[in-house]
RNA sequence: GGGCGAAUAGCUCAGUCGGUAGAGCGCUUCGUUUACACCGAAGAUGUCCCGGGUUCAAGUCCUGGUUCGCCCACCA
């Protein structure tokens, strides 16, 4: 349990805190050595496993908080987009867990019908083997053992990021309590007619030898040919041109359409014409759907193999001739000239025998946007094919409302617009499969026909198919409920699986339980966020919405958020075919799972690319290791008593409250942009916080403190800056800690602390408390101090008496006192020997001082020496004195225009005013010190 | 064809309510200060894609265009 090594850790804090002054010895966790991320990072995951932190628990004295992760498919590892999607998730779900939620995170896997085939199939096929011999049980069973060898592999890498997923939860779309989701999914919608079996033109996957949605198709633009056929007119009168970019579908022409406002084709509409190369006559036919200005105005019309020509077939009730079969083949309804001629031979064959009848008019070069399977790479072929398909028109209609009444918010915000653009205009959902891996159709049949994908007979409607009186399917979760149903014991199963988003469209409200009144069902869902990757916005987030809705009768989700698309440093899509993927496990390798994650979060904002180059990942890594040497100063110069509780506020000097003020700035950003999903900002809250404000300005400002000067006065002073910095830094771990688990969780171990484990320890919380302009003012005039005198002693390579007119600063109370009191900070950071802080300017007699204005009318003179180069010194004065004229020019300017005096808004020509006085002021004072340089 | 996004320093990107353009990396100079050279200090660097408009004032708002990218789509 956790607590062991917990006291082990705290053993080790001890050791630091009592041995002081001998830090090294006294460190024994790593921080006794220098950063190494995978010596950190192997030793935690497994504690916070074991120690139960990860599991969440109803618990109706908390709030829920839950996520369920987008399911990878069990072909995949790790890559770049789940690499920054799990940081991101795990981020969210860190915070909740620390604020108090009860806080899950459901992790998962997907079957992947079409995609776990296809790598199964490439595999038999490796070994030799054919899987269609292999019979669909034993193909089945191979898929199975794939799964169990690399199913779950993907959580190991996971794992190694970091992720607090529960996995006493973990789902797999074909466990047998989320098959029944699906069948009960299938049933309801069944019962009421949503899914249905329709006869359509579909994506055919020639080589999958399967339907696949629309989806899943991408358009490709690739270089081809567009034909110019003539079809003479049966009665030998005349001919029409027509333009084809796929010579091969006039096999199965049933007309040829013109527009009706066409008046080229108006007296000739219902002329019958000649297919060339059949036997059969067609029609010319009115339909608004051919364009009069494309080509000759005129179409040809192809209802088995066209998704415009079926409905166009349908509207004038033409014969569907399948020309074209599953396999890519010529049909006998193709002629005997053709029949078994794969595809694109028969173009070439059509083309050619075209050409020979002189019926040829012109072939151009041509861009096709040509339909391709994501999942082949086959070119679709559009064919008639009898399928499931539900009707998703009655299912949008709650899913559109849901959105416009704002139940559920997209971030970015923009993707709002564009779901509900696709929502308007759904169409129906092909979810047959013509595959074996999947889950079976609950449907059985009694009917002879043939079940799987089928190519209904020619010449046939779609409606005629199902209007035969007898009940032909039922719905059946096993045979004996289908011989109940259907009466019979001669029945089968459809052959056919569901498309794998018919699963996934179930994920938050089935892995929590439906149709089951489960726990974690009533207490964790609605859950919290969906966050994942745009390209399945269609795919899959809207369709849970859907389903949501349908079956639980409210949103699956409060949250969408779509995370950018990570592309290689040139802006190219990773892909192994290419080569230039990055593989995150090897960044975690070499850098740090830490590292990994706080570089993909820098980059996760509101735009929807992100350029990745492994220097971003260096760059976060430096960030850690920066973390971690500051974290190991501040162990070294701790004692025994520091308890890290803040001193009472009077001991509070300027520079801690300062540091505190910025800690509370930080804090009270990262809430904020953690609940806006603004990572990009959060990371950068505590960038900026820790490594300019902690570490260059607080630890350096601190350092004199630390060494006590042996009084009672220097002991407080040393025990109080030893408490500030363990505070600060304790805390900061925790607002640290979602982002980058490891690391935190190492150190915070050593700090003193309270709790057992910082994955448990509460979330920092932002208090106003620590607002104080006046605080902000003094530090501001100091550390501007300090930037002049530096800049001068780099410049010109002086170390001279400084003295320090802090008079003017009176308006500000807390300046004057702290400038005097702060007078050693400033000797310190500018390395001066001695500087003096005087209230009235010294005088210039002699030309011994020479002042030069910072911020505030604070002025600092220095004492002009031997070693002052008064040229270098004349240049600079007279630089800045260039730059102040401009400031004056522009400011008299805006002031001199009337009507920007008389139509902005009083408080900012008031502040223009304050300005320009306020370079005026510098403007004398620059002016006074170039007169004495002069002398 | 429709929709969306992007264009700001050499590179990658921030820039909220319109009010003196920022960060990181890189670059120049300096620095072995007992956490860190994976560091520190100082510094240089801009036609805010182009044109027009609104406004006292535009990187920001409106409008037209250019280039790049993404998504959707049935133009043969």
């Amino acid at each position: 349990m956790m607590s062991e090594e917990n006291s082990a850790a705290e053993n080790a804090a001890d050791k630091v805190n009592s041995e002081k002054h001998s830090p090294q010895a006294g460190i024994e966790s790593e921080l006794a050595k220098a950063y190494e991320p995978k010596a950190v990072e192997e030793k935690w995951y497994a504690r916070w496993k074991e120690s139960g932190v990860f599991q969440a628990v109803p618990d109706p004295n908390k709030k829920p908080y839950c996520i369920t992760i987008p399911p990878p498919n069990i072909t995949g590892s790790l890559h770049m987009g789940h690499a920054l999607n799990n940081s991101v998730l795990d981020t969210l779900t860190r915070w909740h867990r620390m604020r108090g939620f009860s806080a899950l995170c459901l992790p998962g896997t997907d079957h992947a019908s079409i995609a776990t085939q296809a790598v199964v199939v490439r595999t038999l096929a490796a070994e030799g083997i054919d899987y269609r011999t292999l019979g669909r049980e034993k193909f089945i069973e191979k898929c199975w053992e794939w799964r169990e060898q690399y199913g779950t592999r993907i959580y190991y890498q996971i794992e190694k990021l970091g992720c607090s997923y529960d996995w006493e939860r973990v789902r797999f779309t074909l466990d047998s309590s989320y098959v029944d989701a699906v069948e009960e999914e299938f049933r309801r919608w069944y019962e009421r007619g949503l899914v249905y079996r329709g006869v359509r033109v579909v994506n055919w996957d020639v080589k999958f030898q399967s339907a696949v949605s629309d989806i899943e198709v991408e358009t490709q633009e690739r270089q081809g040919k567009l034909y110019h056929f003539r079809y003479p007119f049966a009665d030998g009168s005349g001919q029409i041109t027509i333009a084809t970019t796929r010579p091969e579908t006039l096999l199965g022409d049933s007309a040829v359409a013109a527009n009706p406002e066409d008046p080229r084709y108006q007296p000739l509409f219902g002329t019958m014409l000649r297919l060339p190369l059949t036997d059969r006559e067609i029609p010319l036919i009115a339909d608004d759907y051919a364009k009069p200005e494309f080509g000759s105005g005129a179409v040809k019309v192809t209802p088995a193999h066209d998704l415009n020509d079926f409905e166009c077939g349908l509207r004038h009730n033409l014969p569907q001739h399948i020309v074209i079969g599953k396999d890519g083949r010529m049909t006998e309804l193709a002629g005997v000239n053709f029949v078994g001629l794969d595809r694109f031979e028969a173009r070439k064959k059509v083309v050619a025998e075209m050409d020979a009848l002189g019926l040829v008019e012109k072939i151009e070069d041509y861009t096709i946007q040509t339909p391709v399977s994501e999942r082949s790479g086959e070119v679709i072929e559009p064919l008639l094919s009898e399928q499931w398909f539900v009707d998703m028109k009655p299912l949008a209609k709650p899913a559109i409302d849901v959105v416009l009444e704002d139940k559920i918010h997209f971030f970015p915000a923009r993707y709002k617009d564009i779901y509900l653009h696709w929502m308007e205009n759904i169409r129906p959902w092909c979810i047959s499969r013509q595959l074996w891996w999947g889950q079976r159709i609950p449907i059985w049949w009694t009917s002879d026909e043939q079940k799987s994908g089928d190519q209904p007979a020619v010449g046939t409607k779609a409606e005629d198919q199902n209007q035969n009186g007898d009940l032909r399917h039922a719905f059946a979760r096993t045979r004996e409920e289908a011989i109940i149903a259907l009466g019979t014991e001669n029945c089968w199963q459809d052959e056919d699986v569901l498309d794998t988003w018919f699963s996934s469209a179930l994920w938050p409200h089935a892995t929590l339980g439906w149709p089951r009144d489960t726990e974690d069902l009533r207490y964790y869902y609605p859950t919290n966020l969906l966050s994942t990757a745009q390209e399945i916005l269609y795919l899959w987030v809207a369709r849970m919405i859907m389903t949501g809705l349908d079956f639980v009768g409210t949103i699956p989700f409060h949250d969408v958020y779509i995370h950018a698309t990570v592309l290689d440093e040139k802006g190219d899509r990773m892909s192994k075919s290419k080569g230039n993927g990055i593989d995150p496990i090897d960044l975690i390798e070499r850098y740090g799972a830490d590292a990994t994650r706080f570089s993909l979060l820098q980059q996760a904002g509101k735009n929807q690319d992100i350029k990745y180059s492994e220097q971003r990942t260096d760059i976060a890594g430096n960030f850690c290791n920066k973390l971690w040497n500051a974290s190991r100063f501040v162990l070294m110069n701790l004692d025994a008593t520091t308890t890290g509780k803040l001193p009472p506020g009077e001991r509070l000097t300027l520079i801690d409250r300062w540091l505190l003020l910025r800690l509370n700035r930080a804090i009270d950003g990262v809430n904020k942009n953690l609940a806006t999903y603004d990572m990009d900002d959060a990371t950068g809250e505590l960038y900026r916080f820790f490594w300019n404000d902690f570490c260059d300005q607080y630890v350096e400002m601190v350092k004199p403190r630390l060494r006590s000067d042996g009084t009672a006065k220097g002991e407080t002073e040393k025990a109080d800056a030893q408490n500030v910095l363990a505070f600060v830094l304790e805390t900061t771990l925790r607002l640290m800690h979602p982002l980058i688990p490891f690391i935190t969780e190492e150190i915070w171990q050593a700090l003193p602390h309270s709790g057992e484990t910082i994955c448990l320890a509460a979330y920092p919380v932002a208090d106003s408390a620590y607002e104080d302009p006046n605080v902000e003012t003094a530090f501001a005039l100091i550390t501007e101090a300090v930037r002049v005198l530096r800049n001068m002693r780099a410049e010109l390579g002086i170390l001279q008496s400084v003295k320090l007119n802090a008079a003017a600063v009176a308006s500000v109370p807390i300046s004057h006192v702290t400038l005097r009191e702060q007078g050693a900070l400033i000797v310190n950071m500018a390395r001066l020997e001695r500087l003096e802080v005087v209230e009235t300017a010294p005088s210039a007699e002699g030309g011994k001082w020479v002042g030069t204005p910072i911020a505030g009318g604070v002025e600092l003179f220095l004492e002009i020496g031997d070693a002052l180069d008064t040229g270098k010194e004349q240049e600079r004065v007279a630089k800045e004195l260039g730059e102040v004229e401009k400031q004056i020019a522009r400011a008299e300017g805006m002031l001199g225009n009337a009507s920007f005096v008389e139509r902005a808004s009083a408080e900012k020509v008031a502040e223009e005013r304050r300005r320009l006085a306020e370079w005026q002021d510098k403007r004398t004072k620059l002016e006074e010190r170039r007169r004495q340089l002069e002398k």
